[in-house]
DNA sequence: GACAATAAGTTAGACATCTAACCAATGTCA
DNA sequence: TGACATTGGTTAGATGTCTAACTTATTGTC
């Protein structure tokens, strides 16, 4: 087995989202995945946002917000209505029953951090968040490749 | 926007999987995802495998496989046939022209590691893949965690 | 002001992925 | 040998995800 940066980085992504969706569900939170918690981290944070917003924020197309804001609102966590300044827009908003769900995403969160960086010193944190920059940079921002055949 | 390892894990892996699906459409492979991918590595290293040993190795479950065994098959670039050995096994082996995708493959591989490690030394190389392997563990090794509330 | 262009969302359809349930073949053990 | 457990694989159904096409509302331009 190979174990190379992008190898362990995808087994990374993968691990850590099955602890989150299990930190979800023992939060009672059960078929809750990251991206539904996405949605409700950005209106912690925010109070409101548009569909467009909670897209962009999750890094989702707007059909997959969509259907994560729909199960959303059947599970009762948020609430959907109609901007009185743009028609088009739909204002997403916590209920009561969803704000209730801020102090275990906090914990989440927190414990998430802290199993990440565990056994890391603060300097090894460091060049670690530096090397993961230059590698994200270097596929989003495709330079022109030299070809090898 | 925060920028903490595991975000930076999430964007990178996801980074990673669209330029490997571009890659794969420029070669020729439209709808070809990274799991068929795995499939087709591991055929290339090996000859042959049963679904058990390619969702292992793919790290997806048995049903995902025959999905994904089914879309290769009907591509036109495995085979599957029965072990004569154990009636159970399926035996996926390369078509003639799956195997004409190595060389492209292995290129694809090789730029992948190339743009990974771009712009990092590789003492750098070395240190951010002994920190990944231990954030890996850390994930895959729950170790009983001081509750935080 | 009319009309094209843009923007916000949804619907439709496809697909990878999972869990649960199932079938068939093999292994185990009294 | 025969009952039972285990193993390899598929089927069924649900869901998150995408692209393409569409609807409706706003904006920009002549």
């Amino acid at each position: 087995m190979q174990r190379n940066a992008v190898m362990l980085v995808s087994r990374i992504h993968e691990a850590a989202e099955k602890w989150i969706a299990a930190e979800l569900a023992a939060a009672g939170l059960k078929g809750v995945v990251p991206s539904h918690g996405d949605v409700l981290a950005l209106l912690f944070r925010r109070k409101e946002a548009t569909m467009h917003e909670l897209a962009a924020f999750a890094r989702r197309t707007k059909p997959t917000m969509t259907v994560l804001v729909g199960k959303l609102e059947r599970m009762g966590l948020v609430r959907r209505s109609q901007s009185p300044l743009d028609a088009r827009c739909q204002i997403v908003r916590l209920t009561a029953e969803g704000e209730k769900l801020r102090p275990a995403f906090e914990s989440i969160s927190r414990r998430l951090a802290g199993r990440a960086y565990a056994g890391l010193s603060p300097a090894d944190a460091r060049r670690l968040e530096a090397a993961l920059s230059k590698m994200l940079a270097g596929f989003e921002n495709p330079k022109p490749e030299r070809t090898q055949p």
